[in-house]
DNA sequence: TAGTGGTCTAGACCACATC
DNA sequence: ATGTGGTCTAGACCACTAC
């Protein structure tokens, strides 16, 4: 086999850019695909094979087509072989931020206002939303997110104690909910939801702008193995975007 | 020590729910970070200890902390160890949508209107974005996604026809520009930027709703090894919101 | 310079879906 | 039934970098 010995070279050149083996095939596989020299819907050489093509492990390709069929570029079923994707990735990974460290990052001072803290009962919609009973007690809180003292971005928050032990002490007058849940309270899954909206009174109050003006609106969930966390919709000041990690 | 039966008991305890030993050890520090066992910024034992407490094999334990890792609940360094995450997972999967597809999930019949084509030089902000000279000349579209013949979505689409060969013959009145490009121009990186504008004259228009209502906005911008394949604008209807997959 | 994670290998067995 | 990917192992060597 030709292949053998050019595939061989692929991985050897590569290797001095400090890629491992895995990551230069994986990189061969790409390139394949996008020059469609394997096309949407064929079927791929299996493991074995393209461990003798390489001249690697099989554990080396596993490893490799592992990684692009997480990329979305393959598909991969056991005994069906690997495949190219025919609707090829679909994913990009959203880094979620800390509304301080993006404040400082624009070169602004950050400072936060707490609005209300209350004890309240689930509304139906969240409830739904976060899958706990309605009318169940969490803690509600409403904060502002100021950068050089101007509304940065506003905070409607539900927090539920159940997951969160030593939630009740915390003095959120002093200490952001934002940071105090991320350093105290980690979790294991999250959903992100975006939407726009024309800022109602409230929202144009609290961010001090016009009513009507369009905001982003984000709607986050967050979840650990014992349940859901906590719930938070945020309006951002009006022009403000939010981008995936690179 | 104590811990090497209990390890070994969980392990097989959920082996036979169907998960790995890896998924079900990474399942296991998730629990000792979420119960705050190991604290935040704390060093965890390394490999080689938690496989003997496991009663794995070293590889089986990198495998699992890899995973955790790359959630966000660990990191991980040479000579240094691994520690626990202090700003812990803030990465969640975006799946980015066919619109045909979300149309008809919505059980809508779709449709799309081809409003414009042409070659046309890139202007400033854009050539920026996707990194090619400003002037150069790509192909622009206007496109109006339909549900039921009412507006869903515009696209306001720049390609780049060096790294989509083929692209020139395609005729959009026919093809959906954005499918064909999905089915026929994989891409292994995109940058999804999310915002809220005020429906502008043009907007409003193509979208069939009044000037200054709040609409959802995203930049895609979508690459290969070539380079820039397409950067487009997406302006959803009024109350339309986009979630994380799952 | 020594301890830690990163990677690779050869071999093995298994689970599963397709043929 | 059987070919394919999924996983695991024991051992090895390497690449970092904190000490």
């Amino acid at each position: 086999m030709r292949e053998a010995a050019s595939g061989q070279d692929v991985t050897g050149q590569a290797a001095s850019r400090g890629l491992s083996k895995a990551q230069v095939i994986a990189q061969e596989v790409r390139r394949r695909i996008v020059d469609r020299e394997w096309r949407q819907g064929d079927r791929i050489p299996d493991e074995a094979e393209l461990a003798v093509e390489f001249g690697v492990a099989r554990a080396t390709v596993n490893k490799a087509l592992q990684l692009v069929a997480e990329e979305g570029l393959l598909d991969r079923r056991r005994r069906a072989g690997t495949h190219v994707t025919v609707n090829p990735i679909r994913k990009a990974t959203f880094s979620i931020p800390i509304v301080r460290e993006q404040v400082e990052q624009l070169g602004m001072e950050y400072g936060h206002r707490l609005v209300a803290k209350r004890m309240a009962p689930l509304p139906a919609d969240i409830a739904t939303r976060m899958d706990l009973p309605q009318g169940q007690v969490l803690i509600h809180l409403r904060n502002v997110h100021l950068g050089d003292g101007r509304p940065f971005q506003t905070e409607e928050r539900w927090i539920n104690p159940e997951t969160v032990p030593g939630i009740a002490e915390v003095d959120f007058r002093k200490a952001n909910a934002n940071e105090w849940l991320v350093r105290n309270a980690p979790y294991t899954h999250a959903e992100l939801t975006f939407s726009a909206e024309n800022a109602s009174h409230r929202d144009a109050r609290l961010l001090d702008t016009r009513k009507g003006q369009a905001l982003l609106i984000v709607h986050r969930l967050t979840w650990n193995d014992l349940g859901p966390i906590t719930f938070v919709r945020l309006a951002f000041h009006p022009g403000y975007s939010m981008s995936t990690a690179h």
